[in-house]
RNA sequence: GGAGAAAUACUCAAGUGGCCGAAGAGGCGCCCCUGCUAAGGGUGUAGGUCGUUAACGCGGCGCGAGGGUUCAAAUCCCUCUUUCUCCGCCA
């Protein structure tokens, strides 16, 4: 959510900085809900005051033995009409936050101008696309034959989009979330959580994924309640802290989580149909951080870098994208993703999305922070991260380690995880 | 699923219709005393948010949440949420 002192102050500013963005909005909506919400709250406000100076003196006058019929009549009258009023304002109050809730946010000024993901700017690479001295085989087609990946039990069980790990397969997964973990926690000073898969609607309707996004999101009742199946740790882990206010010396928290992710890919028909790219429920480490406003694109920094560092100790070549305007998403000031070189695809393929919300999610989520006892509280700023995610660091590793054999080395890193060298088919 | 108890400020906690934004204690700030520590004495400290104002300020809201009764609600009524205890069931 954006600042609605901004708006007001600087509606102009407001209105350029999200015009590159792919969507129109109509800001001069804004202006007739917040002078409506600010009129009657003027009215009602001033009625109260009344109302609040007379109930005072409505005890005194008994005690002086008056007779208080007359302004009790009075007083009844005006308490209707407050509560009249009191009820255009939660109206209008409403309309606006619901209002506010739609609009994006501001990107940074440093992101790139540009439409689409062509127009993303390519800051750095690891290593250089995998060579081979025989015809590459796509990672669907390595596991089927390894026997280690198996949609099409998947899709009886379930249906389309999910994937039977298998023995190797199934291993190779759950040493990848370890080493991501362990490497997160005991190198880069993140804190382990474990959260619930399943959120309310205010945890969603906190991070961004509501109002706007409810299509991609899969809805979960069973017990008179609705759920949302995670997304993304993001959610959970973001929400953790709603309506708190953080000391200011915990700060930055640092936090790294794994969860399964459950994404609709309502708008994904036909792409990525094959293999573990594209599914509606996939594996991720997230990290997540809470920070000082001054302090978030530091330390956007240095959560791009440990989750690139994970893909070094792969060894797997990948490069550092800065996301341009068109491409930068509802709620991220800036971000960064991290590409991993998929041979199948014979490009470069999102593995991670770093991004700096600012205090978007904050205001969303009331999250804030006070330097110290005196100080005002402020937002926080929020970032997250996948460090990385789980599935596709599978995909890469069977593509980019397999042998002209159709065997696959296990990363050196993987190997205590795996205990084994190599997966060959049994 | 059944039965009960609770939710008040940073923490603990008093408060059953009007001088309650809310006693008291702890904590925290300052001062004194004891040569630093511990203990003691004094004194001070209340959040957050919305509106308004150039600003000092003024005003609204606020005692888990939302409704209701009333001229007036922390206090009465209803619904919900959460936590705890007991019983049942269960991975």
């Amino acid at each position: 959510m954006l600042d609605i002192k901004l708006l007001r102050n600087d509606f102009e500013g407001v209105k350029k900085a999200l015009a590159n963005r792919n969507e129109e909005f109509d800001l001069s909506l804004f202006k007739e809900l917040d002078n409506r919400r600010r009129d009657l709250l003027g009215q009602v406000e001033a009625l109260k005051a009344e109302q609040n100076k007379v109930s005072k003196m409505i005890p005194q006058m008994k005690k002086a033995g008056e007779d208080t019929t007359a302004v009790m009549a009075e007083m009844k009258e005006l308490s209707a009409k407050i509560k009249e009023i009191d009820a255009e304002v939660s109206e209008a109050d409403k309309a606006l936050n619901d209002y506010m809730l739609t609009l994006p946010n501001i990107p940074n000024p440093t992101v790139p101008e540009g439409k689409t993901d062509e127009d993303n700017v390519e800051l750095r690479k690891f290593s250089e696309p995998t060579a081979f001295d025989f015809e590459p085989k796509a990672h669907w087609d390595l596991g089927a034959d390894l026997g280690i990946l198996d949609p099409e039990t998947a899709a009886k069980i379930s249906g389309s989009r999910f994937t039977v790990y298998r023995g190797d397969g199934a291993r190779l997964e759950r040493a990848i979330m370890n080493f991501f973990l362990d490497v997160h926690t005991e190198e880069h000073g993140y804190t382990e959580v474990f959260p619930p898969f399943m959120v309310s609607r205010e945890s969603m309707t906190g991070t961004g994924q509501l109002p706007k996004f409810e299509e991609d999101a899969y809805k979960v009742y069973g017990d008179g309640r609705e759920y949302f199946l995670v997304p993304t740790a993001e959610v959970p882990v973001t929400n953790m802290y709603r309506d708190q206010i953080l000391d200011g010396a915990q700060l930055p928290i640092k936090h790294c989580a794994y969860t399964a992710c459950f994404r609709a890919e309502a708008g994904s028909a036909g792409r990525d149909t094959r293999g573990l790219i594209r599914q509606h429920q996939f594996n991720k480490v997230e990290l997540v951080k809470f920070t000082k406003p001054e302090q978030s694109y530091e330390e956007l920094e240095k959560l791009t870098r440990d989750a690139e560092e994970v893909l070094q100790k792969l060894g797997l070549p990948y490069r550092v994208v800065k996301i341009c305007i068109g491409d930068l998403g509802f709620t991220a000031a800036m971000k960064y993703d991290i590409e991993v070189w998929m041979p199948s695809y014979g490009r470069y393929v999102e593995i991670s999305s770093c991004s700096n919300f600012e205090s978007f999610q904050a205001r969303r989520a009331n999250i804030k922070y006070k330097e110290d006892a005196k100080s005002k509280a402020e937002f926080v700023h929020t970032l997250n991260g996948s460090g990385v995610a789980i599935g596709r660091t599978t995909a890469a590793i069977l593509e980019n380690y397999q042998q002209a054999d159709g065997s696959i080395i296990v990363p050196e890193v993987l190997r205590k995880y795996m205990g084994k060298d190599i997966i060959t088919k049994n």
